[in-house]
DNA sequence: CTCAGTGTTCAGTG
DNA sequence: TCACTGAACACTGA
C-alpha cells in the first residue's frame, strides 16, 4: 500500500534492518518486467558483499546508498513489500502470515545481512520495479520528480502561486509525481476532503485562500501519516480514510456526510459533495 | 467469469 | 513545444 507514508515506513523499516550492515546472500527472481534496467542475476551480483549506508526516499521511490555503486532504487508499485522476519508485522498479500514462510509470496528479491537478519522485496501485480544505477539522483526518474513533502516542503507562498497557475483538475495535479512527489489516490481524496475543495476543481479556478487549504491539508495528511507510522489505525477518526473503499454508495463519513465515488483524474475519487465545493 | 485497483508511462489531443 | 488526458500495463482477489 505504498503513498508518500507507506514508503517512508518501508524506509525505516530497511534501515532498522540493513543499515551498517553487508549483504552475505541475496536471491533474485528471473522477472524481467519488475528488474526494469537490469537482469536479475546481474543484480544480485552487483550487491553481493555491499554494505548498505543509509536508505534515501524522494516521493514513492527508494534508493540503497551502498559503500560503493551502483545503488539500487525500488519503487513499489501498487502492491510491493518490504518484509522483514521478526521486524514488522505488516501483512503481506494475503495468504501470508508474518512467520509462516521464507521468501514470502510474491518475492523479487530476499536477502541476508551480515547481522543474519533477513529482508524481501515483493510485488504481486508487477507493476513495482527495480533499478540499479551508478547514480540514482540524476540518471533515475528520481531526477525529474517535484518536492518531496516531508523531506524538501516549499513555502505555502510558493505552493500557491505555483497551484493557481495550472489549468489541470486539481486531483489530476495532486497525482502529478513532477509536481509533488509522493501523493497516490487515497492522499489526494483525503487533501481534498480536509481542504474542502472539490477534486474536479480547475487549479486556475482555485483563490487564494482555497489554494493555502489545500496547502495545510498536503502537510497534515503528510505529516500524520509518517508520525504514525503509515499505520492506518493509528489514522484520525476523522479522516476520510476510513470510509473510502470498496465504493460503498452508502459509505458516509465520521460526520455523517455522504460520500460519492466519481472517476477524477483517471482515478476512483472519493469526495463529499455537500462540503467540498 | 468479470472487474476493480494504494501507480506510472506514453500516445494522442488541443 | 507545452499542458493535459486517458488507455494500457499485470495479475490477484472479491
Amino acid at each position: 500500500m505504498p503513498e508518500l507514508p507507506e514508503v517512508e515506513s518501508a524506509r525505516q523499516k530497511i534501515q532498522t534492518v540493513a543499515k551498517g550492515q553487508r549483504i552475505r546472500a541475496i536471491q533474485t527472481l528471473g522477472d524481467t518486467i519488475v528488474f526494469e534496467n537490469v537482469a536479475p542475476a546481474t543484480f544480485a551480483k552487483k550487491l553481493k558483499g555491499k554494505k548498505v549506508l543509509r536508505v534515501h526516499r524522494h516521493g514513492k521511490f527508494l534508493w540503497w546508498e551502498m559503500d560503493k555503486p551502483p545503488h539500487p532504487v525500488f519503487h513499489l508499485g501498487m502492491t510491493g513489500h518490504f518484509a522483514a522476519p521478526g521486524i514488522d508485522n505488516i501483512e503481506l498479500e494475503s495468504g501470508f502470515d508474518v512467520g509462516e514462510q521464507w521468501p514470502p509470496r510474491f518475492w523479487k528479491v530476499h536477502m541476508e545481512f551480515d547481522n543474519g537478519k533477513k529482508l524481501a522485496m515483493t510485488n504481486a501485480r508487477r507493476f513495482g520495479r527495480i533499478f540499479l544505477y551508478k547514480d540514482p539522483l540524476t540518471e533515475s526518474t528520481i531526477s525529474k520528480m517535484g518536492f518531496d513533502p516531508l523531506t524538501q516542503p516549499i513555502t505555502s507562498k510558493e505552493f500557491c502561486e505555483k497551484i493557481r497557475s495550472k489549468k489541470a483538475v486539481l486531483k489530476g495535479l495532486l497525482l502529478n509525481q513532477a509536481f509533488i512527489a509522493g501523493v497516490g489516490n487515497w492522499m489526494a481524496d483525503e487533501i481534498c476532503y480536509q481542504a474542502k475543495v472539490a477534486p474536479q476543481r480547475k487549479c486556475n479556478t482555485l483563490t487564494p485562500k482555497e489554494s493555502q487549504a489545500i496547502y495545510k491539508a498536503l502537510m497534515k495528511v503528510v505529516t500524520k501519516a509518517c508520525s504514525v507510522n503509515a499505520d492506518k489505525k493509528r489514522f484520525p477518526k476523522s479522516w476520510l480514510f476510513h470510509h473510502r473503499w470498496g465504493k460503498d454508495e452508502t459509505a458516509q463519513t465520521s460526520k455523517g456526510e455522504t460520500i460519492a465515488f466519481d472517476t477524477v483524474g483517471g482515478r476512483t475519487t472519493a469526495w463529499v459533495p455537500t462540503r467540498q465545493v
